[in-house]
RNA sequence: GGAGCCGUAGUGUAGAGGUUAACAUGUCGGCCUGUCAAGCCGAAGAUCGCGGGUUCAAGUCCCGUCGGCUCCGCCA
């Protein structure tokens, strides 16, 4: 290579007006005019026009006519203002452009199979195949820009805080509870297998008893369950765990380091401190934990009032030990009856019997329902709901849950429907107060809601009433997506020792899973709490993308496996036998 | 494990039982000295994802299968 890079593109500007320069970079554009040759030459900072004209150069013209998109070339010239008329306001280098004098061809390149630009509307596997193309596009390149950018951010803010950045294993145990583990099978040690780490929280707590006291990591995650546009088999969070502190403390230093990432990521002031809300009033009123408070569409609860309702639907749910709440979707009224019964289908997709409505009009309610429902209970469904005319009231009954997640489920779909979502909107809260266990029904046991080393609120009570036991445990949501979640843990051995024991694990699977831990916590543990935060989520929310894969180099498709790659595959009958392992699929 | 949507030149789409599968863009060739989504002229480019079925006839209808996306379950 004769020619070298003296400057990138992104440093060029009109004060270097006939100063000589050496670019490199890709063919992005190349426009051939017969006797004039403007290229659009892209490096990782930007895009200059390059102009070959033969009175110039008659060589470096010549060999501008054979370059073609994503050649990769060097290029020896001269800033120079652009002829009056020619300004592209479009470009932030379009005052000027670089008066080629001399080419040199670094590599040719096969033309590419999509169009590297914004906004392509392109199979998402062509763009995984060809990602080294894909992220050539600028709004791909961003949102690496973003994402480096971010956690340069954190990782300042932590190391001001006296952190420090400690990496764990890789190769770890398996351990029962919580996702399905990724398992490496030990050639040393035939049979046997490490895990990947679903997250580093044993590790993290016991540098905690190694008297760290703040730590944190930028740390892979592995979890071997389906994947959404939000969940990806391997991903990143932030992990952070500190000791002798609180849930203010957590709350409070996520708070100051989510404002400088936001203000270092994408120049915008986040409001501090982020409100708060219990999980039973998040599942009351927005009938999810991760509420999108954007919007509102609150749900209302109205089982007091139509407990002895002539409506058998009502009343036998609530006579069953269910509820009945229901949604005013102010101005609905006017919805065709296909729009209604979309609605009523979303409901029972999630799980509902049905969905009753009224519609609020000049002349009063009109529903099919409406004869069984007394003037009485309406003046108070009215009431409560604030009906006006013109709104269209949504029923649910049925357990509390499943109402919940029906009417939390209507309520998005309405918000996205009738386009109440600010897309500019940060809307952070706090979830706090979650029940500690939840019962199984197919296992028979109580699980973990959070994970099993979450510290209840109240020891004493956990085991006198163990399903209303609540957890000292927080989740941060933004914008109705879960960005993070900790806990203060328990750091007493016979407290960890009850919760086990409350799980259904016995004495051998205790020892053998959690021994050494619980071996750690005989040897002085501090109290100890921390917060993890999932980083391809946060850097999406930030870059406004809908899939976590915009942020992600690499990222693997809905079946977990990579089009550039071809992972997951076989291999050779000798590495299995190494390892020893046999496949039963043929 | 389940539900829904999608699969047609390199790319994005049209084609809803009947002639030689159409359009845009890209690609290749020619012309062209101020374009920047350059323009003009010309050319090449398709296993209609794959397999089976219905029919005189299937890109089109049916069944299966593979792949992708979204969601439910699952994700301590």
């Amino acid at each position: 290579m004769a020619l070298k890079r003296t400057h990138t593109i992104q440093e060029l500007n009109p004060g270097m007006a006939g100063h000589p320069v050496v670019l490199t970079g890709w063919v992005n554009t190349r426009r051939d005019h017969g006797g004039l040759i403007f290229v659009d030459l892209r490096d990782r900072s930007g895009l200059v026009q390059v102009v070959f004209n033969p009175e110039i150069s008659r060589p470096a013209f010549e060999l501008a006519e054979r370059i073609r998109n994503e050649y990769v070339i060097a290029v020896a010239g001269t800033v120079r203002m652009r002829p009056e008329g020619t300004v592209n306001p479009n470009l932030p280098t379009g005052e000027i452009e670089v008066y080629a004098s001399e080419l040199e061809l670094l590599n040719t390149a096969k033309t590419p199979p999509f169009y590297l630009e914004d906004n392509i509307q392109v199979d998402e596997i062509l763009r995984l195949r060809y990602r080294y193309l894909d992220l050539r596009r600028q709004e791909m390149k961003n949102n690496m820009v973003l994402r480096h950018r971010v956690i340069k951010s954190l990782r300042n803010f932590l190391d001001e805080r006296g952190f420090l950045e400690i990496e764990t294993p890789i190769l770890t145990k398996s351990s029962p509870e919580g996702a399905r583990d990724y398992l490496v099978p030990s050639r040393i040690h035939p049979g046997e297998f490490y895990a990947l780490p679903q997250s580093p929280q044993i590790f993290k707590q016991i540098l905690m008893v190694a008297g760290i006291e703040k730590y944190y990591q930028v740390a892979r995650c592995f979890r071997d369950e389906d994947l959404r546009a939000d969940r990806q088999p391997e991903f990143t969070q932030l992990d952070i765990e500190m000791s002798f502190i609180d849930e203010e403390d957590i709350m409070e230093l996520t708070e100051s380091m989510l404002a400088r990432a936001f203000a270092d990521g994408i120049g915008r002031q986040i409001s501090v401190p982020f409100p708060r809300m219990t999980y039973d009033e998040a599942m009351k009123f927005y009938g999810t934990d991760k509420p999108d408070l954007r919007f509102g569409l609150v749900i209302q609860d109205l089982t007091d009032l139509l407990r002895e309702s002539e409506f058998k639907v009502f009343a036998t749910a609530i006579n069953s030990g269910g509820v009945v709440r229901a949604i005013n979707a102010q101005g609905c009224a006017s919805m065709s009856r296909k729009e209604i019964d979309d609605l009523v289908k979303l409901a029972i997709d999630l799980g509902a019997r049905g969905l009753a409505w009224i519609q609020v009009t000049d002349e009063g309610m009109k529903s099919p329902i409406i004869k069984f429902i007394s003037p009485e209970e309406l003046d108070g469904i009215a009431s409560r709901l604030e009906a006006k005319p013109g709104d269209l009231l949504l029923f649910c009954a049925d357990f509390e849950d499943t109402v919940a997640r029906v009417l939390g489920g209507i309520r998005l779909e309405l918000g996205r429907r009738l386009q109440l979502i600010d897309e500019d909107a940060l809307s952070f809260v706090w979830v706090t107060d979650f029940p500690l266990l939840e019962w199984d029904e197919e296992e028979k046991r109580y699980i973990a809601v959070h994970h099993p080393f979450t510290s209840p609120q109240d020891p004493e009570q956990l085991e006198a009433a163990p399903q209303s036991a609540k957890a000292r445990a927080y989740d941060l949501v933004l914008n109705g997506t879960e960005i993070g979640g900790g806990s203060i843990r328990i750091h007493s051995r016979t407290l960890q020792d009850k919760m086990f024991a409350l799980l259904g694990l016995t004495a051998e699977e205790v020892a053998d899973k959690f021994g050494y831990m619980l071996e750690a916590f005989e040897y002085g543990a501090p109290p100890h709490g921390g917060i993890a935060f999932g980083l391809d989520r946060l850097i999406m929310l930030m870059a406004k993308r809908d899939s976590i894969r915009d942020v992600i180099a690499f990222p693997k498709t809905q079946s977990a496996s990579c089009p550039m790659t071809h992972a997951p595959s076989t291999v050779r009958e000798e590495q299995l036998k190494e390892l020893n392992i046999k496949t039963i699929i043929k």
